[in-house]
DNA sequence: TCTGGGGTCCTAGGACCC
DNA sequence: TCTGGGGTCCTAGGACCC
């Protein structure tokens, strides 16, 4: 049996962690650049606050009933993230943890009786919950997408769950998933939900029923047939390797304000450079290629619409790197390429790929051997600015005005990753 | 005036190989 | 006029996830 334990709207509640007076109080949390709703309390969700809506949609309801609204903050979430995560390893073994996103894990129950599931699950909840404050939901099933499943209904206040389900009968598998539409279920998107729909099938019950040839001519092949088996009760969806290593990095981002000058793109797309570097050295990677691009508005005139257009260049190496001066010195003609005068920029991002481990780089006739001393150069960079948090030395292309960059207007102290934000108690 | 920032997997099709 | 039967690797694009 799989379980999946997700954080109770987890970025709220690392806010709420730190702010006790507002427990009974709605509370969401904002994108970057204050731009999207990304995490909403129940009692925000109650107001008819929608997720992943534009803030300024919601203001109304957010202003006239006294919702408490925060700019997002990594820092305290990456690190409370790290806390729950460890709390995990530590009940049921590392090697039975699957993080798959910053607030929630799979983990493998097989070895715990079948009879004895229930209350291993509700522990792993109180502990959790005891020892990191934030609240989490247990669902429990033979498989990863019934755990979903039994989570998402863990979590509704009218089941009387409580944050637990575990789904270990038919009868409990069939009465879930009547409950459950089909645009609820992992792996059943938008495009997939309109054709099911189309053909009648509503819920997960009814889509369990439907032939595995016909899921893989119309639900995207194996993937498909996968989802079909897991709704039939057989696990096809295997744990991840806890070692394995992202194939592709991106760091993207909207620009606080638009911007016009192709100096401010090429401090951008250097910073973006210099963070993706740090990501692939911290996995002890190389990549092989740098992809760069920017989004304009490509509305022309007409009253104000959102319709962002993009474009790509890219480079290869001629060998991998993992050298922050080297990415830079790549990526800026890409900037320059994609420049043009006169237009408004509103985002722009850098991709690594063809990542491959920095111990396996490849050797190249025409290049000589400073690997080492370059190695060393980064690694020494990366501990300074790790163990102070911030990025205290950067390249000089990264730029000192940097006028690009993204508002945060309402973000909390960094309470547990900095010295001079520490929470205080009076 | 204002719409996030990451990722994954899969398939089809082209280029190339023997 | 005839025109096989395997492969591999790469890329673009679609769909999905949180």
């Amino acid at each position: 049996m799989k379980a999946l334990v997700d954080c109770n709207s987890f970025y709220c509640s690392c806010e709420r962690l730190y702010r006790p007076d507002l427990a009974e109080q709605p509370v969401v949390v904002l994108s970057n650049n204050d731009g999207c709703i990304i995490s909403r309390t129940d009692e925000a969700k109650k107001l008819g606050v929608r997720m992943a809506a534009p803030y300024y949609q919601n203001r109304d309801i957010i202003e006239k009933n006294n919702v408490a609204v925060f700019s997002s903050n990594y820092n305290l979430y990456g690190d409370l993230s790290m806390r729950v995560m460890d709390t995990l390893r530590c009940l049921v073994g590392e090697e039975n943890v699957e993080v798959y996103s910053v607030d929630e894990s799979f983990l493998d129950l097989s070895r715990i009786l079948p009879e004895k599931l229930y209350a291993a699950a509700k522990k792993i909840k109180e502990i959790t919950e005891q020892w990191t404050g934030i609240k989490v939901s247990i669902g429990v099933a033979p498989g990863k997408l019934l755990s979903k499943v039994a989570n998402r209904l863990s979590k509704k206040d009218n089941e009387g769950t409580k944050g637990v389900m575990v789904l270990d009968t038919p009868e409990k598998i069939r009465e879930a998933l009547e409950k459950t539409s089909v645009d609820d279920l992992w792996g059943v998107g938008r495009q997939y939900a309109s054709k099911l729909r189309s053909y009648g099938i509503n819920n997960g019950w009814q889509l369990k029923h439907l032939p595995e040839e016909w899921a893989r001519k119309n639900l995207g092949g194996v993937v498909g047939v996968r989802l079909i088996k897991e709704l039939n009760g057989i696990s096809c969806i295997p744990m991840k390797d806890p070692l394995e290593v992202k194939k592709m990095i991106a760091t993207t981002r909207m620009f606080g304000k638009p911007v016009f000058e192709l100096n401010d793109i090429k401090e951008a797309v250097a910073t973006y450079a210099s963070r993706a570097a740090e990501k692939l050295r911290r996995q002890y990677c190389a990549a092989k290629m740098i992809q760069v691009f920017v989004v304009t508005n490509g509305n022309r005139n007409e009253k104000y619409e959102y319709n962002p257009q993009s474009r790509y260049q890219y480079a290869t190496f001629p060998k991998a790197t993992a050298d922050t001066a080297q990415l830079i010195h790549y990526a800026l003609p890409l900037a320059e390429k994609l420049y043009q005068p006169g237009i408004k920029y509103l985002k722009a991002g850098v991709i690594l790929s063809g990542l491959v481990p920095d111990n396996s780089i490849q050797a190249n006739l025409f290049f000589g051997e400073t690997k080492n001393r370059k190695k060393f150069l980064m690694e020494t960079v990366d501990n300074i600015n790790f163990s102070q948090r911030d990025d205290v030395i950067k390249y000089a292309a990264t730029g000192l005005k940097r006028n690009w960059k993204m508002r945060q207007e309402m973000r909390s102290k960094r309470f547990t990753t900095r010295w001079d934000e520490l929470y205080e108690i009076r």
